[in-house]
DNA sequence: TATTGACTACCTAATGGTAGGTAGCTTACT
DNA sequence: AGTAAGCTACCTACCATTAGGTAGTCAATA
């Protein structure tokens, strides 16, 4: 019996090729760097993938669809309060500044936009949108629970709070400083306590 | 006599730089297309600059210094308001999401910072910091005249706005909605009038 | 024995950068 | 004033390296 989790060769290069996206970009990711931190030869990357934007879509496919599964999921879940829900959302860009030098792929992906193959860039364009929608229907949500009060538009908030978090990312890595998307957070959690 | 206004090829580099870099980040940024754009061969471009790199430290210290300038400019005139000042520094964020496929220049080298030859890190950084700084600046100025009304301390708030302020502007551009920085530019000023 | 997943060897294009040369303008000296 | 030296701003030709990608081979496995 083994009891490692097998990972697969396909999935090890989807892993690194995030990592590297994260750190780096999309335009510095290459091939026999993917190559060197899985272990095996350049070429041997093209056997899984049929070319370098392939590996792109599919790393930022899985990334989006990661998002949106983890917040089906809270959002499922009856028994937690939109604070609480909040607070799971929040949890992967805690995650990647806390690691310090990695921001949230999309991010990254939006400031090389103009070099992105077109197939990249829907995808990021869907991410983005989809992102301003789900925190526009937890703030909906919560305002009508009562547990969320604030004063201006939704669609303004959910702009300022994903804008936010991206730029907090970036903003924590260049200033090796992962406790300032606290920082963000907080002043989101704040804008929606307005009611003293 | 000659009307027009020369600039220098030197300038010319610097500006294209600046808007490639802008658009497609600092590793997609290539000699040849420089060259191209400014209609001379690529050699040419190292007899103005040492290498690439120092392209792109020229590119960044100019950019920084026009914000410093701008802003000391501002606040030097005593006539102005702090809103109208901080109207002021919405300018440049304005501008760029208007051409709507530019960003700030240094979020987008926040973004491929692991790959970024130290010398830039730095200039980054610092500006990253300056603006944190100043923002808090004019908060504090602000509070003091009576003119901005906030709740959350002063250091959160400077970090959201600049945050939201470079998420804005990528988030701008993949939704191809030059306004959106309008929603953010919106959320800000409201929260700064949160006396209600 | 057919398939899977890796390999070696190679290709073309593009990259940052170098070497060396040249037309045209300034400056300095006789 | 004429000329020689030197500088400015560009050029062509080239180099080493690296990029993404292809062709063909080989060994293990099911």
């Amino acid at each position: 019996m083994n009891n490692k989790i097998e990972i697969s060769t396909k999935e090890k290069i989807l892993d690194v090729a995030l990592e590297t996206i994260q750190k780096c970009g999309f335009s510095e990711m290459t091939l026999q760097n993917i190559a060197e931190q899985v272990g095996i030869k350049k070429p041997s990357i093209l056997y899984h993938f049929p070319s370098k934007n392939a590996i792109g879509v599919a790393v930022v496919k899985r990334y989006h669809e990661y998002f949106k599964n983890a917040m089906k999921q809270a959002m499922a879940d009856n028994t937690k309060t939109p604070w609480e829900v909040l607070d799971l959302y929040f949890t992967p860009f805690r995650q990647y500044s806390k690691q310090a030098d990695r921001v949230c792929l999309c991010g990254v992906l939006a400031s090389e936009y103009e070099s992105l193959p077109e197939e990249i860039k829907n995808i990021v364009n869907e991410f983005f949108q989809w992102h301003h929608e789900w925190i526009e229907t937890l703030l909906e949500h919560g305002q009508k629970e009562k547990v969320f009060s604030f004063l201006h538009s939704k669609k303004d908030l959910a702009a300022m709070f994903f804008s936010a978090l991206q730029g907090g990312l970036l903003s924590a890595r260049v200033s090796n400083n992962p406790g300032e998307i606290e920082n963000i957070i907080n002043a989101i959690q704040n804008t929606l306590k307005s009611d003293h």
